[in-house]
Order: C-alpha cells, then structure tokens, then sequence
DNA sequence: CGGACAAGCTGA
DNA sequence: CAGCTTGTCCGG
C-alpha cells in the first residue's frame, strides 16, 4: 500500500465463504468500490494469499484498532438482503451449524450485477392481480407446463381466500385445506396484501404454480433462476424449499405449501426446515406466516398460534373416498392382493396407481418344502433375491437359489418387493403394468400402461401421471408397513402418503378413490383419512408423543461422525441436567432437551471437536 | 477451508 | 542436513 494520507477507507465487515470458518473480517473499500458496496453484497477479499468470495454484513462500519485493513478485492454483485443475512445467524444457532451454507442458500446461482427493472418498473406498472385473466401479461410463462392446471387443481377456491383472510394477522397460522384446492385462489388471495413469499415442497409443485399464477396476470419471480427478478421485486416469489432464503423486498407474507412435507427439511447439516425458517422470516418482518397442509403434524401444531380449517363439508371434499381392505383373515402369503384390488385392475378402463415401499423382488423368502427360512451360510443373515441368487443384507455373500438346510429348489417368497410385484400385478390384471420406483423418477418417462406400481416415488409423478387421463384409484399394497415403521413420525408420514394419494386421484367429486390394504382398519391414521378429519390423528398421537416426550414435547439431535463421542462428552460436561445425551449404536449419540432454545444453546456452548461432527436436528428418521 | 510454518522422520 | 511428510495454527 501506498500509505498515502488520503482520506482514511469505509470498512466493510465481510463474512469469508470459507467452510469450517465463521468469523467476520474487516477490510478497506477502494474509493471507487464503495458506490457498489451494501449490506448483503458479495465480494472477494483477500485471505491468506488468496482471494475468496464473502457477504458483506455491514457497511460502513468502524474498524476494531489494532489491524493493518487489506483492502477489497472486487464487488461480485447483489446478495441476500440484510435481513436475511441476521436470519442466516439465527438458523445457524437454531440448527447448530455455520452461516456460510446459509448464505449461499440466499445468493444468486451466479453474479447479479444489475438487477432487472422491478416492482416500479415497466414489468410491474400496472399488476393485473384481482382483475381477469390477462394471459400476455408479464414475464413470459414456462412453455410445457401451460396445459396444466393450478398446482393442486381448481375446488373449493372461495374457501380457501376466505381461510387467507380469516388469518391476516402477524403470527404463524396453520390453513388446514384438504389435498384438493387451489392454492393458485390462496397465494392470489395473499398477494393482494404485498409481495408473497411462496415456498413448495418440491421443484414441480413450484413451476406449476409459478405457471398459473402468470396466467392470472402476476408478476411471479421462479427460484432460482428468476433471482434477480425477485430481488427487485415481484408479486409473487415462489420456489422450493430453498425460496425460504428467496429475495422479496417489501415481503408482506409467508405461504409454505404442503407444510408437512419432509421435502421441506435441509437433508445436509444445517438440516433447517423451511416452515420453521419461513414462521421466524415472518415474525422478524411482523408479516403472516400460512401454513398450508391437509395433515399438520403435532410439531407444526405445536410452532403455530392457530388453526385455520374450512368447513367440514369442504374438507371432506377435498379428500378422496377411501376403501379399506381388512386383511386380518387373509393368507400373508397371498394377502398382498385382495379380490378387491384383483377386480379393480381386471376393470380395463381404470387406470391404477400401486404403492409398494419396498425395491427388489423378493426380500425374505423361505423353503416350500421344509419352510425354514432362508439365511446366509456364512453370518446367518437374512438372504434376498438379487438377479437369479440369493444375496446375504449383511455380509453381500451370493449363493443359488437352493435352500440351504433341505436342498429343495423350490423358494417362496415372503416379501415381496416392487419388481416381483410388477410381474405378479401383470398375471393378475391380465394388461402391462409398469415399473416406477426413486432411480427412474424424474429421469425417464413413465411406462406406457395403465397400471403402475413403484415404492411412493410414484406418488410424486402427479403431474406426468395426470397428463395421460384421470388416475382411478391409488392402492396402498401393504399400508402396515408405513403404520408400523419403526419411527415416531410414522403415523403422520403414512397420513401424507394417503392426502398425496387423494390429490392423485382427485377428492371425492371424481369418481376416484384410495384403497388401503391393512390389518390395522382401525388405526386413527385410516380413521382420519377416511373421515377427512387429520385432528384424529393428532389427538391419538398427543398423548403418546407426550408420554415417551418426543417432539413436540422435546427437541431433538443426533451426533454422529469422527467426533461425535468427544461432541457427546462435552454435552455431558455442560452440567445441565436438561440436556440428556444416549448413545443410539455405532457412534452415534442423540441429544435431548425440552425446547429447541435450549438445544441449540447446548449445541452453541459446547466447543467442536477438531474431528468432524453432524449434528442432525430435529432428525427426519428417528 | 487451505496456506504457512514448524516439528518430525529418513537416508546418504 | 536436505528433502520430504505430517500437524497445528490462523485468517482483517
């Protein structure tokens, strides 16, 4: 440096973009930098012989003394707003981990230098919201998807406004609207009242409702690409769940669709979830926060200050009828085909949807002739059908199909998976049945029958399974296996799979319906479906939650990693008898408080190991 | 994270 | 003791 005695530099406060590394660092704007400097702006500066890129958190700020100030490197372009740049600070605390993913999280795909023309500007002049549909209107709309309805179809629209406004008020609200209505009617409704910040639980739901929403005229911004736009400003700000860090000035509300849905939740640490980041977005801004979803779930409940439902004549409109098979007389051997089901895929004008939660062809099997069941001859694990062999879970170890204690050929399956499935549903609906399961989603196109079969993927390829004709039924081969898995969000996860089966199908004005194959007929999660009712489900769930204190009644954590047994043990040392740590196998370790306040303050007060720790909170499988 | 630097190891 | 690896520290 010159060392000049010029006019001392503004100084910057910047976050670096370096991972594992959390601390603000001070440096000199140039001059003819500081015109492009703001609050949220992303930079790079110099670190250690490098340059990497980093937030502005604060400008112009007073330097600490005592540091020789390297100056800025280079204005990359717009970043975060300030706002979401202390809300990133918050969540790192809430979810015990670092700003960094965060931020990125709120910036831009790639630079911004210049941001398009916004809310004032000709995009935006005269916002056709309220009045008729005006389809030339606005930034172009995603060609493809103009075929297709809203993004959950067109019923019961007048309720769901009227839930919008009954709720306006600061604060978290739960909207309780059944799988079918518009949300296309509710996010209308709430742009009426300023900007909306509209978060779905997947990519799909979010460019549907993006397309909609522009064909009534919004001016609508589609994360992340439309970054940009959103950050000068739009009606409508809508994406996955990424979009609870979307830019939107002058944000006046918070929806998030499908609120229970775990695609909501951030998988790698931090794992936050959007409705908890969207609800404190809401609060710090004073604006509402609508909670959309057919089935809260207690931990939802739980966050928000009040239920919104429409009447009970249009809830149960929007869910589908449902058929329960009782099986609890039935062969298990035979028993995951009903003659209900059989008749209903031999009715040739049905199209019908088969879930099945298992991949494969045959996970247990067992021996016609002597019924020992088939094990590995080395660990003694159980063996699957893999190809033509029998293949060890536990040890990967392949034998022939031959049972290992009589030597007879002739195996059975006790299991079967979605590809055994697949053959088994073609003899018996006597017409092809295709395959869907996770690996093929999203990749391929759908098979060209009109049955299907997959694991719940399949529940998620609405839109491609709507296009070629209404879905007749969705049947839920062996439901006791979401009852009954070994989970404590299992009931309400088996309760979403049945509100995604009766969007699919399309409530109880189609003639659609959802068949469920069980030897729990009365199970609370069947009773609440098949009486459109989910608060039956919360009310049997509250007191077990309560008495085994599981969320909402606790806040938990798992540790796992290298580190995780010294993250433990420092826990332990807090001496807060709040705070229980337990060993969970393997050297993983769970972490319970009793509020999420004082989880994170626990997780905060501990120092990290030097080895690397993942600490899941609020952990998806538990 | 990744560079800087120091301490530790090895072989001629 | 040069030349290399491994570990620890620290960033404005």
């Amino acid at each position: 440096m010159a060392g000049a005695l010029a006019a001392p530099a503004q100084v910057a406060r910047v976050l670096p973009e370096v991972a594992g590394f959390d601390r603000e660092l001070d440096y000199a704007v140039p001059a003819e930098l500081a015109a492009d400097v703001r609050a949220g702006s992303i930079v790079r500066v110099p670190l250690q012989g490098r340059t990497v890129r980093g937030w502005v958190l604060a400008f112009p700020v007073e330097p600490q003394d005592g540091f020789v100030l390297r100056p800025l490197a280079k204005v990359v372009g717009w970043g975060p707003e300030p706002s979401l740049c202390d809300l990133a600070g918050w969540a790192a605390w809430r979810w015990a981990g670092r700003r960094r993913s965060l931020l990125v999280t709120a910036s831009p795909l790639t630079s911004v230098r210049q941001l398009p023309p916004g809310r004032d500007g000709p995009l935006h002049g005269a916002s056709a919201l309220g009045a008729p549909p005006a389809p030339g209107r606005g930034p172009a709309a995603n060609p493809g998807s103009a075929s297709s309805a809203g993004p959950v179809g067109e019923r019961g629209s007048g309720e769901a406004r009227q839930l919008v406004q009954d709720a306006w008020r600061a604060g978290t609200h739960v909207l309780r609207l059944p799988p079918v209505y518009s949300a296309t009617d509710l996010v209308e409704a709430a742009a009426e009242h300023g900007p909306v910040l509209v978060v779905a639980p997947t990519n799909g739901r979010a460019s549907a409702g993006c397309a909609a929403l522009r064909r009534r005229g919004a001016t609508v911004a589609l994360l992340p690409g439309d970054w940009a736009l959103a950050r000068a400003g739009t009606d409508v700000v809508i994406g996955a769940r990424a979009a609870a860090w979307g830019p939107c000035p002058g944000l006046a509300s918070i929806v998030v669709l499908d609120a229970h849905d775990e695609g909501l939740v951030q998988e790698q640490a931090p794992t936050w979830d959007a409705p908890a980041v969207a609800r404190e977005r809401a609060r710090r801004s004073a604006v509402p926060c609508l909670w959309v979803t057919a089935c809260p779930t207690l931990e939802l409940l739980a966050a928000a200050d009040d239920v919104h439902a429409p009447s009970r004549a249009a809830e149960r409109a929007g869910w589908a009828r449902l058929q329960v098979i009782d099986q609890r007389r039935s062969d298990p051997r035979t028993g995951l085909y009903s003659d209900e089901l059989v008749s209903l895929l031999r009715d040739g004008g049905q199209r019908v949807v088969c879930v099945l939660n298992r991949k494969g062809r045959a996970l247990l099997l067992d021996c016609a002739a002597c019924g020992e069941v088939a094990r590995c001859e080395h660990c003694a694990g159980a063996v699957r059908l893999m190809g033509e062999a029998l293949t060890c879970r536990r040890c990967g170890r392949s034998r022939p199909q031959v049972c290992a204690s009589c030597g007879s050929d002739a195996l059975r399956s006790l299991r079967v998976g979605v590809t055994r499935a697949r053959e088994q549903l073609e003899a018996l609906a006597g017409r092809p049945v295709g395959e869907v399961t996770a690996l093929t989603a999203g990749k391929e196109d759908l098979p060209g029958t009109d049955v299907f079969v997959g694991t719940e993927a399949v529940l998620y390829r609405e839109s491609e399974l709507r296009r070629r004709g209404a879905v007749g039924a969705v049947a839920f081969l062996d439901f006791d296996q979401e009852l009954l898995a070994p989970r404590y969000r299992a009931a309400e996860e088996a309760l979403a799979l049945l509100a995604r089966a009766s969007r699919l199908v399309g409530g109880r004005g189609r003639d659609g319906r959802v068949l469920v194959q069980t030897r729990l007929p009365g199970h609370p999660v069947i009773e609440a479906a098949g009486l459109a009712g989910p608060q039956r489900l919360s009310e049997a769930e509250e007191p077990v939650r309560r008495a085994l204190r599981l969320p909402p009644f606790s806040a938990l954590a798992v540790l796992s990693g290298a580190g995780a047994t010294e993250l433990a043990a420092g826990l332990g040392m807090l001496g807060d008898d709040r705070i229980e740590v337990n060993p969970i196998g393997e050297g993983r370790w769970a972490v319970r408080a009793p509020d999420h306040a004082a989880l994170a303050d626990a997780l905060g007060a501990v120092e990290r190991p030097g080895e690397r720790v993942r600490a899941e909170v609020g952990p998806v499988r538990f």
